[in-house]
DNA sequence: GCGACAG
DNA sequence: ATCTTGTCGC
């Protein structure tokens, strides 16, 4: 007899995803050719989508939501939430294959298309350039913008705590991101593409969409509400 | 072999 | 990310 298989952490199936590693880093570079960097026309989005997932340490629930905002009033116009089981573990790198099935049928839902979707995670800032903002845009075919809180790869020097100030997050001679301080006196985010998008058309809209806290406010409402969904609230606002 | 390591 | 209590500061 034998205890619980450590097979290297993964999970059973995983339809249209991955059941292992080597088969996730696969679909990653098979993707990856197909992220476009280009800028935004700002003016025109209208539409602007925050996606976010929430899980306890103990049950493996996965509480994914889709905000939509309207702008440039930045109003929560509309929410699409559910609940999912996990089906892959927590693996840097791999990020995506644990939360995007969650959210990928939330936009199906939307009344609305996004005109840009913003990601907590990265997107080119990424060891193949494939963060899980690039693999939601790809697949969704719209402009996404990565926002993380910390650093998954790459180097840089430090940001003044300025508002709108930035420097260039590196990796192997490659700008990958940014290190953006959203805020006087607060830590920076990491900002990158994701697809259908540049540096600068993101930076813009991302200051934009920042207003009282560190975090974008569409990021921070998404992050509210799953929270909130997790622990059977119903203070959502 | 030893760290690093989005959420 | 989540698990946790108080605590320092505007």
């Amino acid at each position: 007899m034998q205890g619980p298989e450590k097979t290297g952490g993964m999970n059973r199936q995983f339809p249209a995803w991955a059941d292992n590693y080597a088969e996730a880093v696969a679909i990653q570079n098979s993707l990856r050719n197909r992220v476009m960097v280009q800028p935004l026309d700002l003016d025109s989005v209208r539409w602007l989508a925050a996606a976010d997932v929430s899980f306890s340490k103990k049950d493996p629930r996965l509480y994914a939501a889709v905000l939509l905002f309207s702008l440039p009033d930045l109003q929560l116009v509309e929410v699409c939430d559910q609940i999912a089981e996990a089906t892959f573990p927590y693996i840097p790198g791999l990020l995506s294959f644990r939360e995007a099935p969650a959210l990928l049928p939330l936009f199906d839902r939307l009344s609305q298309k996004p005109d840009v979707i913003l990601v907590d995670g990265q997107g080119m800032a990424h060891p193949r350039r494939f963060g899980i903002a690039s693999h939601i845009g790809v697949l969704l075919d719209i402009p996404t913008i990565g926002c993380a809180k910390s650093r998954l790869v790459g180097t840089f020097n430090a940001v003044p705590a300025v508002r709108g100030q930035w420097t260039e997050l590196v990796e192997d001679g490659e700008v990958v991101g940014r290190v953006l301080c959203t805020r006087d006196g607060v830590k920076p985010i990491f900002l990158s593409v994701g697809h259908r998008v540049d540096l600068e058309s993101a930076t813009e809209l991302v200051l934009k969409v920042t207003q009282k806290y560190r975090l974008p406010e569409p990021i921070r409402r998404a992050h509210s509400w799953v929270n909130a969904m997790r622990k059977g609230e119903q203070k959502c606002r």
